[in-house]
RNA sequence: GACCCUAUCAUCUAACGGUUAGGAUACAGCCCUCUCAAGGCUGGUAUACGGGUUCGAAUCCCGUUAGGGUCGCCA
């Protein structure tokens, strides 16, 4: 086992210029990508690269009961798809980069050990030898008689135990967890600064906690203080419910000698429910968890976007005086963390974010993201869309004017099947009868003379303005009104207006009474395809 | 039960003792219009409640209520 001291040569102090900060997401690897791991990743990925600092990859895999093949994949493979990439860590196959090296918890057992034992050795730690059992008829008892459930004070039944005790129940073969002797007073209150909440008055900690378990891997208390200090993290960002853990934490950080980074908490996101707030729960909630937005096809930009919204909410302000800029030029700040009761997972606001993400995109960006969706989520789709490149972006190019007024009318990848039905043959499934229906208050004759006449004038090289006149025709001829106006003062004068004529031909050509430009269709769609369905 | 945190439109939030309480999203209406979008314009009973402090409170203090969190050999 090395000494501290080797230890620390071996991890020295990071060589940073004046401000940089170090920061870095530690998840486990328990097979589930929280959408909050993501948000606290971009938090923590912006600070240090905005600052020059560095950002890096751990993982807590101290629960080993928890752990899940492939998790170190999904987690490596999850940040990168959102162009979060740590400077140090482990990659998809485990392998540690950087360092200060390994990334990995259940990899460092000796170091931790190390610690402990010179813990143990100050007096600062000590053997316990109760067992799960004992300790949970303990607490019922504390809380029957009302008083605080834990494991201090003179329920710290293990901590005077002689060396003569200790020696003899090691012998026996006895399991046991190292604990940490705590000299904290509850009724005392130290300050804790935090980032983001502010100043805080948390009554001290006197619990003996475990550091180390009975299997030789650290808690997560321990594996903090230990990593973070080793790896030089300047500050830790992390979910609000580690708030109450803070004078433990500083508490180890004191009896290590070391110095403490800063904190940053934040609220998880929430969800409503029954008209309560509650956290995104990965038991309860599919969109807690990252593989929901991939199925879907929620583009990653727009997720990104959403996030850093949240994280600061005067991105909106920055994103229209910058609206070409790369999201990841947002500077964030840890200050303007506000969402201090917990933000909801809005999917309306990210829906609205996503249709300007997706409309600032070209067609072949779009149908290569389709394409890229698909292949993994609806492979019959995805042959469709390789078979069919030029036609599909041509589709997609509809009223897709890039920096104008676009079309701003998907959402996700999933959605854009359903919007092409009607380009392919074999999707158009619209009835005759569904068609008349759609066409309600006008006659099956009045249609066929409709569609009749349009077809005798039809001609593909026109363009738009003249297709436009040929329908006009037709409307004043049958005694529609072409001046909206018009027929918006005197109704009852007329059979209806041009769009109704319109509606006719849209109708039976795309099985819809909504879409985007009818002329843009029938050109994409060609005259066979427009006659065939125009005739009776 | 104890302790901690939080409370502004439906939602995310701005305001850090002086604003007609601002913006975005959503919703509604109007305009534009071949439909739907997009775009433009307009709109709405938001400072949880009750006390203080102050010339002046969303902002500071106290209490109430409501939400969230922690009290594990899980993180």
């Amino acid at each position: 086992m090395p000494t501290p001291a080797e230890i620390e040569a071996r991890y020295p102090r990071r060589n940073l210029p004046e401000g940089a900060k170090v920061t870095r997401v530690a998840p486990s690897p328990t097979g589930f990508m929280h959408v909050g791991t993501l948000y606290a990743g971009l938090l923590c990925e912006r600070v240090a690269h905005q600052s020059g600092g560095v950002f890096y990859l751990r993982i807590e895999d101290t629960d080993q009961k928890r752990k899940v093949d492939g998790a170190m994949e999904l987690i490596v493979r999850s940040l990168d798809r959102y162009g979060i990439h740590a400077d140090e860590g482990v990659d998809v196959n485990g392998n540690d980069f950087g360092s200060y090296a390994p990334y990995t918890q259940s990899v460092r057992r000796d170091i931790y050990q190390a610690y402990v034992k010179s813990l143990l050795e100050q007096g600062l730690a000590y053997p316990c030898f109760c067992a799960a059992e004992d300790l949970d008829i303990m607490r019922k008892i504390q809380e029957k008689t009302g008083v605080r459930p834990g494991y201090y004070g003179k329920y710290a039944k293990c901590r005077n135990l002689t060396d003569e005790q200790v020696l003899e129940n090691l012998k026996a073969g006895k399991p046991f967890v190292i604990r940490f002797k705590s000299s904290g007073n509850y009724d005392k209150r130290m300050i804790i600064k935090d980032l983001v909440k502010g100043d805080l008055a948390l009554p001290e900690n006197d619990i003996d906690v475990v550091i180390m378990k009975g299997d030789g891997l650290p808690t997560y208390h321990f594996a903090h203080v230990v990593d973070d200090h080793l790896m030089g993290t300047t500050h830790v960002t992390r979910g609000d419910e580690w708030i109450s853990s803070v004078p433990l934490h500083i508490q180890l950080f004191v009896a290590l000698g070391w110095k403490a980074p800063k904190y940053a908490h934040f609220a998880p996101l929430q969800k409503t429910e029954n008209g309560n707030k509650r956290k995104l729960s990965k038991r309860h909630d599919p969109e807690a968890s990252l593989t929901y937005f991939w199925e879907k096809g929620y583009p990653e930009s727009a997720l990104i976007e959403y996030m850093l919204n949240l994280i600061n909410a005067s991105f909106e302000d920055w994103r229209r005086n910058n609206p070409d800029k790369d999201a990841f030029d947002f500077p964030v700040n840890f200050n303007k963390i506000s969402n201090a009761a917990g933000a909801l997972f809005d999917f309306v606001k990210l829906h609205s974010i996503s249709k300007e993400v997706v409309a600032k995109m070209t067609a072949s960006q779009v149908y290569n993201a389709v394409l890229k969706w698909a292949s993994e989520y609806n492979k019959p789709f995805a042959d469709r869309l390789a078979n069919n490149k030029e036609y599909v972006t041509r589709i997609l190019n509809v009223e897709r004017n890039i920096g104008k007024k676009s079309r701003k009318d998907i959402v996700k990848w999933e959605d854009v099947e359903g919007d092409l039905t009607y380009f392919f043959d074999d999707l158009f499934t619209t009835t005759q009868a569904e068609k008349m229906d759609l066409l309600k208050p006008l006659s099956e004759s009045d249609i066929q003379i409709i569609a009749n006449e349009f077809m005798a004038v039809y001609n593909p090289a026109d363009d738009k303005d003249a297709w436009f006149a040929h329908i006009k025709a037709i409307a004043e001829k049958h005694g529609f009104a072409t001046d909206m106006k018009a027929f918006k003062e005197n109704p009852s004068a007329f059979k209806g207006n041009v769009s109704d004529v319109a509606k006719v031909l849209r109708v039976l050509v795309t099985g819809r009474d909504k879409t985007p430009d009818l002329y843009e269709i029938m050109q994409i769609l060609g005259p066979e395809k427009v006659k065939s369905r125009l005739s009776f």
